[in-house]
DNA sequence: AGCACGCCGACT
DNA sequence: GTCGGCGTGCTC
């Protein structure tokens, strides 16, 4: 008679949006243990199957005669442990995920759809006895190049990938002569680095602050303009972490993972650097978690998702441009990578170096309070210049598609002195509006609450928000009159009026259609060369790529986000000045920054000239104090969308009177949480679906926490909310 | 989320 | 007479 004993039972979270675990039974048998936590399992699921993760282990919280069986377990050993395993917990709670879909996020997902943890030994080939002997006497070609390699030691074959494309064949030849033979290695080898560039003081005195902080939490705020060489100072300080045997993590924002980012850490480093981003197989993104896993690899470089990087041996996590908006996630679990990446190092014992050009407020706030160490690189790398910023003011000047007489100007004279410029306008397409001449009418979204962008020189209209496409018509559809006027303009008309304005200079467009492909950016740029041209582009083309010709930066489009709704506009918008302002005059040329604007009064304006982003930072963040937003506040917003009006303003108004319920039932939190709304979403309706919003603000975030923990949970109980497609989003980052 | 069950409209 | 619409309910 088999007899089961009270804690027999495995709770498995599952990737459902359900906040709960789910209790089953080990195959018949199977002894239960705490080695099952952490372990992947596949088991049955009404109808289906799920993969989930072993949670806990106890008491079934349900009859015990409804359990089913765990249909098999996948990992011996568990896949996530200790710090990770704590960190993850720790994240879900914070951002009120269920476990279940938080783990499912972290795992990538060849693990989290339960396949094999892959073989991550690492094979190579190395010199024979014969082969040393024989390498001096060798004919020249692929064959002893390959030799040569080997002679310095085994190299792995992703070593060989890098440093000799091709080298199959030649490895081949090698063996059928006896002078090489494949072997299987523990981890690649490292190589001889090579060396990096004098640093400068304060490259120096970042490097040292760093390594000082080795070994226990603390985050660092590395701010450095543009130019000022921060990733030498991120490379020293993970040689640094290497030499303690310790592994370090780069984030990077979506696009700073190019290759030729890749190989200049695996240069210096002389360890093997793996990548982890989107462009990579489900079967390579689980190769390269686990090789950090099991201490096979180093160092990882990677976007948003890599902050969930394994990191048993951990030294340093480092997040460079950590400001940038990629490393938020926007759907499902809505987590923030640099915030993650600040916990997990506190989980650790490890600094968290935090890189950019333009700090983001919170870090900044936290700089100037103390909490972070605050380190400053003031100068560009070498003898580069800052370059010089003017204002045009365009008030009742003519317009040429958006370009005052004084661009037009600047930038004749840059072209004939040789050089590049860059035209940056926030909106793509010809222009962002179709309008009736005659009785005003606009081409409108039909699903959103959005005009219809005119793409095409004019022939199709496009929605920028759901991707719906027509062509334009032929006349107003309401007055039938003939004269429809494309207005304003986007990337597409500034492009003609400037092939007409210089018809002998190159103008490259920049945008998602002509960099599409591997490395489409690159290529396109490639094929301006040194030739003197113009680009025109979005914010693609605020950052990134070295364009050595590149002496004029002309912004057009300022004057939108000087008047945003978005209590975050100003920030972005600084943000962006400065680094399209880094992308002018790198070298030996002075750059020139042009912004035309109607408002060159603007505070935002002055404060940035006169000061800077530091100047621009500290009056925005008394704005921020004085308006009761983040810093100063933390929010969190619950977003909900559905068919009906109807279906969203039912959920809203329960959720709403839940949260006011729990409200007053914490003395203290009467004062201190505030609920705006429900408000409808700034563009109501989108892709056919009504949408809403309601905020949470709390002046101290354990209040926020407390009212989270017992508000979320209830708003699964509610029948209403089965009706809406609703989120919750913890520290929002846009409340669109 | 997925997938059942369950009652009301235009089709072989 | 049935196929299928998506409202409601459940998943250990």
């Amino acid at each position: 008679m088999f007899v089961m004993s009270d804690h027999a039972v495995l709770r498995v979270a599952l990737p459902l949006p359900l906040p709960r675990l789910f209790d089953y039974r080990a195959p018949p048998g199977v002894v239960v243990d705490a080695g099952w936590i952490g372990c992947r399992v596949r088991v049955p699921f009404g109808k289906q199957q799920r993969v989930g993760v072993v949670a806990d282990l106890g008491p079934a919280q349900i009859d015990p005669n409804s359990l089913k069986y765990v249909i098999e377990r996948l990992d011996d050993t568990a896949l996530l442990t200790g710090e990770l395993w704590h960190s993850l917990q720790w994240a879900a709670r914070y951002y009120q995920a269920p476990l279940g879909e938080m783990l499912a996020t972290a795992l990538p997902n060849a693990l989290a759809n339960g396949a094999e943890p892959a073989d991550t030994r690492v094979f190579g080939w190395q010199l024979s006895e014969a082969g040393h002997t024989a390498l001096a006497g060798m004919r020249a070609g692929a064959p002893k190049r390959l030799a040569g390699l080997l002679q310095a030691g085994p190299r792995a074959h992703i070593q060989l990938d890098q440093d000799l494309p091709g080298w199959r064949s030649a490895a081949r030849a090698l063996a059928a002569r006896g002078l090489a033979q494949a072997v299987e290695l523990s981890a690649e080898p490292p190589v001889t680095a090579e060396q990096g560039p004098l640093l400068h003081r304060e490259q120096a005195q970042a490097v040292a602050a760093v390594i000082d902080a080795l070994g226990s939490f603390k985050p660092i705020l590395l701010e450095g303009v543009t130019g000022s060489g921060k990733t030498e100072v991120y490379l020293e300080a993970i040689r640094a972490c290497l030499g303690r045997g310790q592994q370090a993590l780069v984030l990077v924002p979506e696009i700073g993972l190019t290759p030729q980012t890749l190989q200049r850490f695996r240069r210096r480093l002389g360890v093997p650097v793996l990548a982890f981003h989107s462009g990579l197989s489900d079967g390579e993104r689980a190769a390269a978690w686990l090789r950090m896993a099991r201490s096979q690899a180093q160092v990882l470089v990677g976007t948003r998702s890599a902050v969930f990087a394994p990191l048993p041996a951990a030294g340093l996590i480092v997040v460079d441009e950590e400001h940038d908006g990629s490393y938020k996630q926007h759907e499902g679990v809505r987590y923030h990578a640099r915030d993650l990446a600040l916990v997990r190092g506190k989980q650790l014992g490890i600094p968290v170096l935090l890189g950019s050009a333009t700090p983001a407020l919170e870090t900044l706030a936290h700089a100037r309070a103390g909490r972070y160490r605050y380190l400053r690189l003031s100068h560009r790398a070498g003898n580069a210049k800052p370059p010089q910023v003017r204002v045009i003011d365009i008030r009742k000047r003519p317009l040429d598609a958006g370009l005052s007489r004084q661009m037009i100007d600047a930038i004749s004279a840059c072209l004939g002195r040789g050089e590049q410029a860059l035209v940056f306008k926030n909106r793509r397409g010809y222009a962002p509006v179709l309008i009736c001449h005659d009785c005003g009418w606009r081409a409108q979204c039909r699903h959103c609450d959005a005009m219809l962008t005119v793409h095409e020189r004019g022939r199709r209209l496009l929605c920028h928000h759901c991707g719906a496409r027509q062509s334009a018509p032929p006349a107003c559809p309401d007055c039938a009159s003939l004269a429809l006027q494309a207005q304003g303009a986007g990337t597409e008309r500034i492009e003609d009026a400037l092939i007409a304005q210089f018809p002998e200079a190159t103008v490259l467009r920049v945008d998602r259609q002509s960099t599409r492909g591997r490395d489409g950016l690159q290529r396109l740029l490639d094929t301006l060369g040194d030739r003197p041209g113009i680009l025109v582009g979005t914010q693609m083309l605020a950052k990134g790529h070295d364009l050595p010709k590149l002496t004029l930066v002309a912004v057009v489009g300022v004057d939108e986000g000087l008047f945003s709704a978005d209590f975050r506009a100003p920030e972005r918008l600084a943000q962006l000045l400065i680094q399209v302002s880094g992308r002018a005059g790198r070298a030996q040329r002075p750059g020139e920054v042009l912004l035309q604007t109607h408002h060159p009064d603007h505070p935002l304006l002055l404060a940035l000239l006169g000061g800077g982003y530091r100047a621009f930072a500290d009056s925005e963040l008394s704005e921020r104090e004085a308006a009761g937003f983040p810093p100063f506040a933390h929010l969190a917003l619950l977003r909900a969308e559905a068919t009906t009006q109807e279906a969203v303003n039912v959920f809203f108004a329960e959720a709403k009177a839940l949260a006011l319920t729990l409200r007053a039932a914490v003395p203290e939190a009467r004062a201190g949480l505030a609920l705006h709304g429900p408000i409808p979403a700034p563009m109501a309706r989108r892709a056919g679906q009504v949408r809403a919003q309601l905020l949470l603000s709390a002046e101290q975030r354990p209040l926020r926490q407390a009212l989270l923990a017992r508000w979320v949970p209830a708003l699964y109980e509610l029948p209403s909310a089965r009706r809406v497609r609703w989120s919750i989003d913890v520290d929002p980052i846009d409340l669109y």
